[in-house]
RNA sequence: CGGGGAGUAGCGCAGCUUGGUUAGCGCGUCUGUUUUGGGAACAGAAGGUCGAGAGUUCAAAUCUCUCCUCCCCGACCA
């Protein structure tokens, strides 16, 4: 991909009405774009960070089994009416009626679409469990939307829903979607903690949360300042001696939550009426689960946890691009030449590759490099190029390396491998 | 929804207290020349409903009122 023909408006300063790094860092390097409070565009660098969490939750879904499906927004509040949750939600969801005068609304969550849908399948026990999940968009009317995509009243979420035959098939795919949920956060490249949780208005018994300790984080978690162990807020949350090393106190810390899952039961499918026969013919209520991530929240949340002064410090696997090469003088055509050789030579072992083709000064291009986060640099200018060589930057610890022209993909694995 | 702050060019701001030339500055943008290893230099140019409406006045970015929007704190939060 060609800088000139990517569209990433980068900004040289803080934005007005911006607290959080995250949200700052967000608008700086063109990820985002905000249209009105709480509502925001994903520019093609930000849809490419979408993109890449988005497959790391499908393959860690895959490999569970879960199943990806696609739910309509628009839902009617017919189906909200028969849970209840037409009263419980009815300040954040967004409701109008449709041209036939139909009460309808932007939906806020999926749990009731997705039980009227299986609900059309399922009549047996020998069509459960079913896991299924999607990723999409949500709706929430907030009050007070906050530091930019991390509260917003349209943001992405993965939601998964799993229905089983008995409580034992719902804990065994609760505790897989659990360890599944920490592998993709790991991935990300995250110190995730889980805590057991309130199950609030989406009802159950059993819940856990998936919380990052940060500045700007809206909840809280007991964490040991010394060994980083970290624990949910129980009752009397008064400081307690850290249980794993014994040494440090238990203090309150801020944190964000990126994931809540739920062991729903059948509040849902009892009040939809969803029902299968068992072996013996007799009629039985599903249970069910449901499993959220909060995926544009978590992309906040990563840049939160991996900045520095320059700017973003993108984790492996959801940078953007692998690498981005930096050609220096721009309207040299030798040199040019190398920067398009080094870029087809690299796009075409399989690194996801920028360049840099802007006729700009030097500094302008390291500041803007070092703000989108890439985590591999390969710069290519005149004085290095005499030499025969090139110089490769690893973003997160600024290690600079010299290498000849034809070893730089060769030690850039290399790199990498580390 | 309660409290606080803010709205002037794409971005960041000054001007407002004490009303008065043609509303300014930095960055960015466009043209040209020279540049190019950490946000280059010079010359020229474009770009504005001063958040909106009403009022006071000979005259309003500036004073008054109403409204809108954004941000922060709080309450709320599958």
């Amino acid at each position: 991909m060609r800088w000139t023909q990517y569209y990433i408006p980068t900004l040289k300063e803080v934005p007005i009405g911006t607290e959080a790094i995250s949200h700052q860092l967000l608008l700086r390097a063109g990820l985002v774009h905000m249209l009105t409070s709480g509502v925001y565009s994903y520019l093609p660098l930000g849809l490419r960070v979408l993109r890449k969490i988005e497959r790391i939750i499908n393959e860690e879904m895959n490999a569970i089994g879960a199943r990806e499906l696609f739910l309509p927004c628009l839902q009617p509040m017919d189906l909200w009416k028969k849970t209840g949750r037409d009263e419980t939600l009815k300040e954040v969801m967004i409701q109008f009626k449709d041209k036939k005068g139909r009460a309808m609304c932007l939906g806020p969550t999926h749990e009731e679409v997705i039980t009227d849908l299986v609900k059309s399948a399922v009549q047996s026990y020998k069509q459960l469990p079913v896991v299924l999940y999607q990723i999409q968009t949500k709706f929430r009317d907030e009050m007070r939307p906050r530091f930019g995509i991390v509260r917003a009243c349209e943001f992405i979420m993965k939601d998964a829903y799993s229905f089983d035959m008995d409580q034992a098939g719902l804990e065994k795919n609760y505790k897989q979607m659990y360890e599944a949920y920490q592998k993709i956060f790991v991935r990300c490249g995250l110190d995730v903690v889980s805590v057991g949780a309130d199950s609030g208005a989406m009802g159950g018994d059993v819940s856990h949360e998936f919380m990052v300790p940060a500045d700007i984080g809206e909840d809280q978690v007991l964490r040991c300042p010394g060994c980083g162990y970290a624990q949910g807020l129980k009752d009397g949350d008064q400081s307690s001696p850290c249980p794993k090393c014994q040494k440090g106190e238990l203090v309150k810390t801020p944190a964000i939550e990126i994931g809540h899952i739920f062991q729903l039961g059948t509040k849902y499918t009892k009040a939809l009426d969803l029902n299968f026969l068992d072996e013996k013919g007799q009629k039985k209520t599903v249970i069910m689960g449901c499993y959220g991530i909060g995926v544009s929240r978590l992309i906040a949340t990563i840049i939160e946890k991996n900045n520095d002064k320059a700017g973003i410090v993108w984790p492996k696997e959801v940078a953007p691009f692998d690498v981005e090469v930096l050609p220096l003088q721009v309207d040299d055509p030798d040199l040019m030449k190398v920067a398009n050789e080094c870029y087809e030579d690299l796009q075409g072992s399989g690194f996801e590759v920028l360049v840099d083709d802007r006729n700009e000064s030097a500094g302008r291009k390291f500041n803007d490099a070092d703000l989108i986060g890439i985590p591999y640099r390969v710069i290519i200018g005149k004085r290095m190029l005499a030499e025969n060589n090139v110089e490769i930057k690893k973003r997160q610890t600024a290690e600079i390396v010299v290498v000849a022209k034809d070893q730089m993909k060769s030690r850039l694995r290399e790199m990498m491998a580390t």
